[in-house]
DNA sequence: ATTTACGGATTAATCGTTTAATCAAATGCA
DNA sequence: TGCATTTGATTAAACGATTAATCCGTAAAT
């Protein structure tokens, strides 16, 4: 490897004169900083990145903590922090906090002992990591401290629910599979708040409120509004085996527009994250706290967009439950 | 941020002995590294990485290049080779090789800029990344250059064309979505082999492939194999429309086990790459590469496992397929 | 008593950059 | 011409660690 010496050397000037040729600072005449940078470029110089962090006591590197990689945004997520990352020659460190608060406390501790940047967290379930040594963004949580960067789950649910609504639907149920998550009771507050006053909601949770659908398609449930796509399969397929069709007899909505939402039959209406607005928000408020330009107080969210696809139709009068029963 | 000068200072000796104290080389008497130990423990030092990195030519970091972010399998590679990373006090620095092989060269050299100490490389499809400048681990390539660690997609196929042969089936359809692939054809290689002169066996591609489906199956087909998941919740979903019933009428399975495999009905049958495996082995290698230790010329072939679900029955000699129409 | 050996510490160089301070030469101005 | 200023380069310190070489006692060996 070919380094900053070794073309001073070459060149007979001091190493100074190259750095600043290179790096475009000091005083160098215009002749030298061309020929600098040619020679440069025909030894194939690259410089260490690892010199100049403990120079300047900045690495380039971010640290992304998610809360389970196998989170099936984690893809989306990453990807679009990568590109914009690297955007901004910086990269990205991973890490996973293996589902518990504990292992989130070490994993960022990890990131913060390699010396990286900045974070960017998307925190376990229930928990808040305090101010860290390092400037940081939260991603996604649903109630926020500062500087997150979240999509607008409420609205999400509100957007499905006017959607229901407005398909002339009046009695539905809402089915989440997570008490815990503070995402869902928000994507939950959100459905109740497009739909209110406009007909009768009903709340079931987990595999026994699956359980409980078909006795609430029976008393005129005529749509199911579910937290999450996977759920949405899950739910489909109960109800197929119970001899309902979706949409015919009952509407059926999901939640983040995984992959597979466009495979299955009916195709699924649901609410798809902007992970790509997040994620450009996210990098670029860490990037100013960074640089010091500006600091967030106000949380940023970022609105769903809703995928109408067909698993949702209009509130059909005529369908009796029994007739699929 | 205290370092070993401060600890050197703050007790009265040298920054050398306080290195040696604490990384257990050189010369100290042991009264001294407890002191030391102590002390550092009390002064919250943490060592510099970069420092360390700069002196010693090793960062500590290993570089992960996949061809597509979004690939559904890259959450559970990335969860394993994160959490194996850093049993070993390695972080993980990920690239997204977006798409082609130009972009893939220069993930690469990013990382590679970034001094890491090594490469893990799920290539393009159809690519062959060459030796780079760090050891480097492939994986999950079909056919293989040296040092590919790769589930045995080619095993896969046999499991699930023997299961499917053991279960009375003579007259099958194998369907895949991308001729590009090698991973596919690899997959499609097995099935045939271990399907081998028990019955006929009829390959289909893509959209126009399953429109054919309904065609095949009048013509006495009784089960499809696919080469992914998501190609097999379409399949499905189509035949649904079509009134054929899985399992009853045509059995059906997949590739890869993804997460909504168990979520559809009837449940996916399906094979699994053991990625933790994958993950373990691929790690492994590369660690020993980076020390030296050991050179890998032989590929790893990491068997897929065989996910038996509702999806497949044995072939039934009285349907019909005048009765699904 | 002198030499040898060794344990326990220190000195100083090194990794590759950046950058403040300095210096010499050239230029500007009166 | 004489002095101040500017330009273009160099010197050297610094970032935080590691480590080979060195040094100083003390204890063992001759």
């Amino acid at each position: 490897m070919t380094n900053i010496k070794d073309i001073a050397k070459d060149m007979g000037v001091s190493v100074a004169t190259v750095s600043n040729a290179l790096t475009g600072k000091g005083r160098v005449s215009s002749q030298m900083v061309a020929r600098i940078k040619t020679r440069a470029n025909d030894l194939g110089y690259r410089p260490s990145l690892t010199g100049r962090a403990l120079r300047s006591g900045q690495t380039g590197i971010l640290g992304l903590v998610m809360p389970d990689l196998t989170n099936p945004l984690f893809p989306r997520i990453a990807q679009n922090l990568s590109i914009m990352a690297d955007d901004r020659q910086l990269g990205i460190l991973i890490a996973d906090s293996r589902g518990n608060a504990t292992e989130q406390t070490q994993a960022i501790e990890r990131l913060l002992d390699r010396g990286v940047d900045g974070l960017l967290i998307v925190p376990q379930k229930g928990t808040a990591p305090g101010v860290q040594r390092v400037p940081t963004a939260i991603i996604n949580t649903a109630s926020d401290p500062d500087n997150t960067v979240s999509a607008d789950h409420a609205g999400g649910g509100a957007l499905i629910a006017s959607h229901i609504r407005e398909l002339g639907h009046r009695d539905v149920v809402i089915l989440g599979d997570d008490r815990v998550s503070e995402v869902q009771r928000d994507r939950i507050e959100g459905m109740r708040l497009g739909f209110k006053d406009a007909g009768s909601v009903q709340e079931l949770w987990g595999e026994e409120g699956i359980e409980k659908l078909t006795l609430a398609i029976e008393n005129k449930a005529t749509a199911i509004l579910t937290t999450s796509d996977l759920l949405a399969l899950r739910v489909h397929s109960h109800l197929t085996r119970s001899g309902f069709v979706v949409p015919r007899d009952v509407s059926l909505t999901g939640f983040d527009d995984l992959p597979f939402a466009t495979a299955m039959h009916p195709t699924l209406t649901t609410v798809a994250q902007d992970v790509e607005q997040i994620a450009s928000l996210a990098i670029e408020r860490l990037i100013h706290e960074i640089h010091g330009t500006q600091t967030f107080a106000e949380p940023a969210k970022v609105a769903m967009r809703l995928m109408v696809r067909n698993s949702t139709s209009i509130k059909i009068q005529t369908s009796k439950p029994e007739t699929a029963k």
